[in-house]
RNA sequence: GGACUCGUAGUUUAGCGGCUAUAACGGCUCGUUUACACCGAGCAGGUCGUCGGUUCGAAUCCGACCGGGUCCACCA
């Protein structure tokens, strides 16, 4: 739609003009002589629709994307779709209620398809509309096309990283004690645990020591591992215990006998300072077995319930154990003390089951080794804030076990192996294989006690069993960074483009997305994968409270873009705070503020396209030189921030600019001489307007574009410039006394105050008004705007 | 327990050593002036969380405390 037609900026204008853009193509990528600037975008789960968070993580994306442009790069900024993982099969399991465990892997993988099928692509649609300017809309096998994580070329790739990984042995199998969800029936990391506080109760229970008969006190919030107790620890410096050293305790209702020793991991303070070691009740207790060589009795099953360790607990899942045995205690009159208390306890991030510590065979990438490396690449990064950094080095510091990374799930890429007499297959790496339901291909490499003794060919009387296990969500998503810049696909463009240049993610997501792809992108080129890392916070609501379905204070983007219209959400986004300084609390009224905005700048467009540009730069007055000078100072001041990926500092100056000095008072002020009807101004004097308000309103539209590219185009489009190709300006510092416009917005205030107390219209004369020394420059225009 | 971050008009916020402490929304009073009533002009509204310190001068720097939010660790 033209500039001319536009009387208010509505949805349906923007409607118009995103629908065009989508369609043209605009920002494919071509591999020239420009610098590169890659983004590697956070994948949105397709499974549900872009909630604002996105939408406005996302705007700043695309201002990244579109200064970057204007500033002579070649922008890579690839739109990818989330759909591998336990969100997907959750998902699945909900909307055709069905699980896995009930229709098999084969159907319930269909269901998956189906589900993400119909599902389609609302998220993309929601990108369009609000004007992101990806690299290209739509899929195929150019450079930054739109990519799923759960397709073919993804998968192959994530698989080729497992099979040179494993075939140097930096990923290994082993079966050890590690975290388990029973609901999802699956080992999970570290990482994907969260914290809960639960309610629980604090047990004192009366042991015996078998030596001398005397009674002992020992705390616990978990009775139902009394089973599988091998140790009872004491501080060394704990006097009242000082005498059980090399006696022996009898477990309670178990009678089990276990020695009593010291160790300094007991602590005098809490509970009675006695501590019974069970296996598997934190990882803690896992390293203490592995450290006292002590032989650890599982009773915990991977369904969640207690084997027949646990006597006259089998059966029971672990709560209702609980429950029975502090039943028994207390019967049996061995139960001292109960204390409610609130327990932090570890549930799985996605299921939100309790965690269970339980033994089963996985794959595990080393992780250990490398810590010192990944913290000396964590600080050849840029973090924007620079405080990020320490999100990333906390995290580093504190992992103490290798990564497991296989599940017990089903949509997610399988991993690459089979299985026979001994023997493994390892498949060259390239193609996406499904193990479970495919033969190795003939060239696969055969390994027998980590030795390779030829290939699959080689054998050709065994029988191969695929791997059934898969890869870990996020052992696909940490090489997202290689994927998009085409690792293993073009080598030219890769080598070219590689570290890429932007990872922009949340704070949450540290110690998955941003140290997993630090640490496969080491061990993929040893290099940092990235230049800059932009961290940003959380969107919340009014209060500050985070945005929840169950508090029902959720922002639906598609809304606001329906009603106020996608400009109007960035320009609120840009405007409102600094993402990568707080969170940014969001109310639908702010960002309907912005729609006024906008409009004020098409009148104002408008208002200047009335007049006729003059064909030659005349001699400027120092009103309009004045104003030039102090938009020139904004340019320089947006230039600086806008490197540091800050949008917030200059665009609330900008549009300070646009209605209080602009609009306000430079428009009064030189109207009269840009119309000039009465030919009271010289001809020169009036080009010198014209020029002027051109002049500034073409460069505020620029400063502007990446943050407002519709409203600043359709602009553009009318002034003859096509702002997607236009350069970003670089400042001429004037000469002028900036702090003068100051004065002059004062002395207009004063003008218009004197008039309104007066009773007589803003455009009556007014007699009897003597100009002040210090404006005397200006005395001419401020003479003829107030009739002086 | 360790760390980070934030407390400024009714609300959201700018400022981060020096003009009378920003602005928007909301409220109030005027007003259709030829870019704009999705507007204009103006008004009211603040002991800058509390208490100390540094300084000629503190919303701004330092310390303590109070109160939000977040991350990490730990709670046998």
């Amino acid at each position: 739609m033209k500039l001319a037609d536009i009387k208010h900026w509505t949805p349906e204008v923007e409607k118009e003009i995103t629908t065009r853009w989508r369609a043209l193509e605009r920002f494919r990528f071509t591999l020239g002589t420009k610098p590169i600037y890659s983004i590697d975008t956070p994948p949105p789960y397709i499974n549900a629709p872009i909630h604002l968070g996105h939408a406005t993580t996302y705007s700043y994306m695309d201002f990244f994307a579109r200064y970057k442009r204007m500033r002579g790069f070649d922008v890579l900024f690839p739109l990818g779709l989330d759909r591998n993982g336990l969100p997907i099969e959750l998902s699945t399991e909900k909307k055709y209620n069905i699980t896995p465990h009930k229709i098999g892997r084969e159907s319930f993988i269909e269901a998956c398809e189906k589900m993400l099928n119909e599902t389609g692509e609302e998220s993309v649609g929601s990108f369009a509309d609000l004007g992101i300017s990806f690299t290209s809309y739509q899929h195929g096998k150019h450079i930054g096309a739109v990519y799923h994580t759960d397709s073919p070329e993804y998968r192959a790739l994530t698989q080729a990283t497992f099979v040179n990984l494993y075939l140097q042995g930096i990923i290994y199998e082993d079966t050890r004690i590690n975290n388990w969800d029973p609901k999802l029936q699956t080992t999970i990391a570290d990482s994907e645990i969260e914290y809960h506080e639960i309610p629980s109760t604090f047990n004192h229970v009366k042991w015996k020591v078998k030596e001398t008969g005397e009674e002992i006190i020992i705390g616990t919030t978990r009775p139902e591992l009394i089973c599988t107790c091998a140790m009872v620890i004491y501080n060394p410096e704990d006097s009242r215990y000082k005498h059980l050293a090399g006696k022996h305790a009898i477990t309670p209702l178990f009678g089990k006998e276990v020695p009593i020793k010291e160790h300094p991991f007991a602590s005098i303070e809490k509970g009675s300072g006695l501590v019974m070691m069970c296996s598997a009740g934190d990882t803690h207790d896992i390293q203490f077995f592995r450290e006292q060589k002590l032989k650890p009795t599982i009773a915990i099953e991977k369904n969640g319930k207690m084997n027949d360790h646990a006597g006259f607990l089998a059966g029971l899942k672990v709560k209702d154990a609980r429950a029975k045995i502090i039943e028994e205690l207390n019967a049996q009159g061995l139960l001292a003390k109960q204390e409610n208390i609130v327990h932090r306890t570890p549930v799985s991030e996605r299921s939100k089951a309790e965690v269970e510590f339980i033994e089963m065979p996985e794959f595990y990438l080393r992780q250990q080794d490398c810590k010192e490396d990944l913290l000396a690449l964590a600080r050849k990064m840029k973090f924007y804030p620079e405080n990020a950094r320490k999100l990333l080095e906390d995290w580093i510091h504190q992992v103490s076990i290798d990564w497991p990374i296989s599940r017990r799930r089903y949509y997610a890429t399988p991993i690459p192996l089979w299985h026979s007499d001994g023997k493994i297959a390892v498949p060259p790496p390239g193609k996406y294989y499904v193990p479970w339901k495919e033969q190795p291909p003939a060239d696969s490499t055969v390994l027998e006690n980590g030795k390779k003794t030829g290939t699959v060919r080689d054998f050709p009387s065994l029988a191969w069993t695929g791997e059934t296990r898969v890869l870990d969500t996020w052992f696909d998503s940490s090489i997202s960074e290689l994927y998009v810049l085409q690792y293993k696909r073009n080598d030219e463009f890769f080598a070219k483009a590689y570290p890429a240049t932007l990872r922009p993610q949340g704070k949450e997501i540290v110690r998955t997305w941003l140290y997993y792809t630090l640490l496969r992108g080491h061990l993929e080129t040893k290099k940092a994968c990235f230049k800059d890392v932009w961290i940003h916070q959380h969107i919340t609501d009014e209060q500050g409270r985070k945005m929840s379905k169950s508090l029902g204070n959720v922002i639906d983007p598609q809304k606001i873009i329906a009603k106020h219209g996608a400009e109007a959400l960035r320009l609120w986004a840009a405007i409102e705070g600094n993402l990568a300084k707080g969170d940014l609390r969001c109310s639908e009224e702010k960002i309907s503020a912005e729609v006024k905005t906008i409009n004020k700048l098409i009148n104002v467009a408008k208002f200047v396209l009335q007049f006729e540009k003059p064909k030659k730069t005349p001699a400027l007055t120092a009103t309009d030189q004045l104003f030039i000078d102090f938009l020139e100072n904004i340019t320089a001041l947006a230039e600086e921030n806008y490197e540091q990926y800050d949008f917030f500092t200059p665009m609330l100056k900008l549009r300070n600019f646009l209605w209080e000095i602009f609009a306000s008072h430079y428009l009064e002020l030189v109207k009269g001489r840009a119309y000039n009807r009465d030919g009271e101004f010289s001809a020169e004097e009036s080009d010198s307007a014209r020029h002027a308000l051109y002049r500034l309103l073409e460069r505020w539209i620029t400063l502007c574009h990446p943050i407002i590219p519709q409203a600043t185009s359709t602009i553009g489009e009318a002034l003859g410039i096509d702002l997607h190709a236009c350069t970003f300006p670089s400042a001429k510092q004037g000469t002028s006394d900036l702090a003068q416009i100051d004065e002059i917005a004062a002395f207009n205030t004063h003008i218009w105050k004197l008039k309104k107390e007066k009773g007589i219209s803003l455009n009556s004369p007014l007699e009897g008004i003597t100009i002040p020394a210090n404006l005397g420059a200006f005395a001419k225009d401020l003479k003829a705007c107030h009739k002086l």
